[in-house]
DNA sequence: TGTTATAATGAATATTTATTCAGTATCTTT
DNA sequence: AAAGATACTGAATAAATATTCATTATAACA
């Protein structure tokens, strides 16, 4: 008996990320996923059931992944600043590696294919780092009266930002900026 | 003879915007955009040759007219700080209140609409504020070493998560809350 | 090495969606 | 108020896309 082929799930998966960075959700059918994964269209039928399903998986796996990614290297006895660089700079690395990925999780969160227990789902992923934040704030290693949700997002939407201009060419980074950049986000906590 | 409904034009495209919150743009059809505008799916093809044609319209409708709204107010009279201010506060206003442009926008992007030329005149429309920065660095209203595109990004980006949360629902502004974040940007130019 | 189960193929079919068009309604002008 | 011009309608058609299925190829096992 021939069996199913593992590596070609991830095959189609990630054809399907390499079309959405080229043409958004909006713009993938199942026979241009056929193509750029090399496989013909009636074989996708055999890894999922329908495209929609196909999509759902990926979302669910590039979900888990990514908040892997973003507490890696991470562990308590670090002080607080490493603590936060660590994770900063995971998040930064994330963004910029994965960052087809990170173009299909944000399209997937307004397209017909999320559910609102996705929604939570992703808003549970948060809950790790922004409890760091909070006892920072408790053992006033951060000095801002801002509150830790307040801080956590400027984080999170400059480092978003930053990758996104590096990827379009348009503020490229090196070791250099990338320090200026965290020293500029530290500054906001006070500390 | 019988005109054209000028207001018709603006109602499709309040339709089709909406309908970009709900199911992104690849959750966009013909049909759909003309139920929510509340009209025959043929009067979309008086209005628009193709679909193509409409969703092209819209993002260079959407374009210009935020471009606009971010320096309102604003005049070169103003104090650097209440400057900076003011287009910080009009952006924030725009996610907010123009959220389902925002959306568009993004997801517009990336998708099988955008082209090259496009690209280049988003880029174009940071100019303004960008220069604005430069002029703070060079007066030494701005004492961090950080260059002025950085700090640009950084407030871009937290602007935009700040707006995202709040219209999630999972972080509600107030004007104290606003203050709050803005301080917390500014806190960041060193000054 | 032959048998068998199932993976893989891609053309055929079903479904969805964009676009057209013949008929009707309405505004404007005289 | 009648005529002309064109907006508007929505069912019909065309085009694009998802899905199926008869056929072929291949890996696993006896």
């Amino acid at each position: 008996m021939r069996t199913k082929d593992l590596n070609k799930k991830d095959r189609i998966f990630k054809a399907a990320l390499v079309l959405t960075k080229k043409v958004g959700i909006a713009g993938i059918t199942m026979s241009k996923i056929a193509k750029e994964a090399q496989i013909a269209t009636g074989t996708l039928y055999i890894y999922f059931k329908t495209k929609e399903e196909l999509i759902h998986q990926l979302y669910v796996k590039l979900e888990t992944e990514s908040a892997h990614r973003f507490l890696q290297n991470y562990d308590d006895s670090l002080s607080f600043k490493k603590g936060i660089k660590t994770i900063w700079l995971n998040y930064l690395k994330h963004r910029i590696e994965y960052f087809e990925e990170s173009i299909f999780l944000e399209q997937y969160y307004h397209s017909p294919y999320i559910t609102q227990q996705q929604k939570e789902m992703a808003e549970d992923m948060k809950q790790p780092v922004y409890r760091l934040l909070e006892t920072g704030k408790k053992n006033n290693e951060i000095k801002t009266q801002a509150d830790s949700q307040l801080l956590f997002l400027a984080m999170l939407g400059f480092i978003r930002e930053l990758a996104y201009e590096h990827i379009e060419g348009n503020y490229e980074l090196n070791e250099d900026r990338i320090e200026a950049a965290f020293q500029l986000n530290w500054r906001m906590l006070g500390s």
